[in-house]
DNA sequence: CACTTTACTACACGCCTGTGTAGTTCGGGA
DNA sequence: TCCCGAACTACACAGGCGTGTAGTAAAGTG
């Protein structure tokens, strides 16, 4: 649970407020005036704490970036008590600040918390790698920052599967519905590894040129 | 290949100029008199063409929307000449654009776009449900929206997987890496059977309250 | 106490923006 | 030829923006 926002210092209220209006609105729609008015400061003391409307914005990524490495150091620490789901704990600490994450990932900042989201994953895909029955011949790494660019995937395209959903898949019940979508995506290939074979087998060997599965 | 900029008339110009301009700059950023001048027009004929700002972001966004249903059903009508690559064929024709659609994407916006990816997704889906070996228990609606964000992240998320991988996924080389990167995520699930199974139990049954997988 | 620093406000400046308006060029029918 | 509408330009306007500056209140600190 979160303080009492009257409790917390002026600084953090508008570092608060610049989360959630840059989020709600974009950074350029967001206004300093409007951050100052939702944190219950004058517009000035944005500039006197932050110096300016971007250094505002960078002490926000800075932020988000700290507080998932708190998060995840303080998982890491009572791993033994592992009765907490942490991908849950993570997903309702961050839920509030889905938006201004999503837009900062789109425009290639935030890079640390990226980066921090892959290294896990990369932990969590060596542990599985030994149980594989064959080598995977592809780079760790490479898959752990394409794994995890789609784990985000529906944090990022949020309100496009929820529109399609029917339902807030942030919501009690979208969660489920996620949760169980998720679960047989996660656990069934989508390609036989015959199907994958044929289709390596169709990729130029070394540095190639043109033909290639992509993302849109 | 795309005609000569200097045949298309001034109102294609001022579109494809705002289409560069929205996508490398984001909407509020860029400016009439920017698009105006990438397009060799005035500013004032911006607006006799469009009307409005938002008007020609509209314009923007219908204008791929229409250009990918003429891709569906182009490829939909010479079905049988199907050694081109869809896939392929739509990421190149597409990678001009990516930079818009993904900040369009995250707003919410460019819903037909969605759309028509999740209901193709859902098509391929379907013809895969045949050939399953347990019978999925989650709608095939759900299973193509979220299926298509996580088609869609490697190219939403663009900036950060290509400086994991060490090379811009959408070059030639980058291309293939992430080609093989996906077939190997593709065709391996990550989560066993077993494991989805005692993921599964945890969750409520019918519409419940707090514990789920999210996309942090 | 005096003095400095910090937190905070009020206010004005100058720029850039989207938009409105008046006017010009030009091609194609009657 | 005349004319009319569409394409297109030049220019001015008002508003909102980030930012700069001057000043006040409060909290340490010797």
């Amino acid at each position: 649970m979160q303080p009492d926002p009257e409790d917390l210092t002026a600084r953090a209220r508008i570092r608060d407020a610049a989360l959630r209006l840059f989020g709600e609105q974009g950074f350029d729609r967001a206004t300093i005036r409007g951050i100052a008015e939702v944190a219950g400061v004058s517009s000035g003391l944005v500039r006197h704490h932050f110096g300016s409307k971007e250094a505002l914005r960078d002490e926000c990524d800075a932020y988000l970036a700290r507080a998932l490495t708190r998060l995840n150091d303080q998982v890491r620490a009572d791993m033994a008590t592992s009765e907490t789901n942490y991908l849950a704990v993570a997903v309702s600490v961050f839920a509030p600040y889905r938006s201004y994450i999503s837009r900062a990932l789109v425009e290639g900042r935030v890079a640390p918390l990226f980066d921090t989201l892959a290294d896990l994953s990369a932990e969590w895909l060596a542990e599985r790698d030994e149980n594989r029955a064959d080598p995977p011949e592809v780079p760790l790494k490479a898959r752990a920052a394409v794994g995890t660019a789609m784990s985000l995937a529906v944090s990022v395209l949020y309100e496009h599967v929820s529109r399609r959903l029917g339902v807030d898949v942030f919501s009690a019940e979208g969660q489920v519905l996620l949760a169980r979508t998720l679960l047989d995506l996660y656990s069934h290939p989508w390609l036989s590894p015959e199907e994958a074979a044929a289709l390596r087998a169709r990729l130029p060997e070394d540095s190639g040129s043109d033909t290639a599965e992509g993302g849109a």
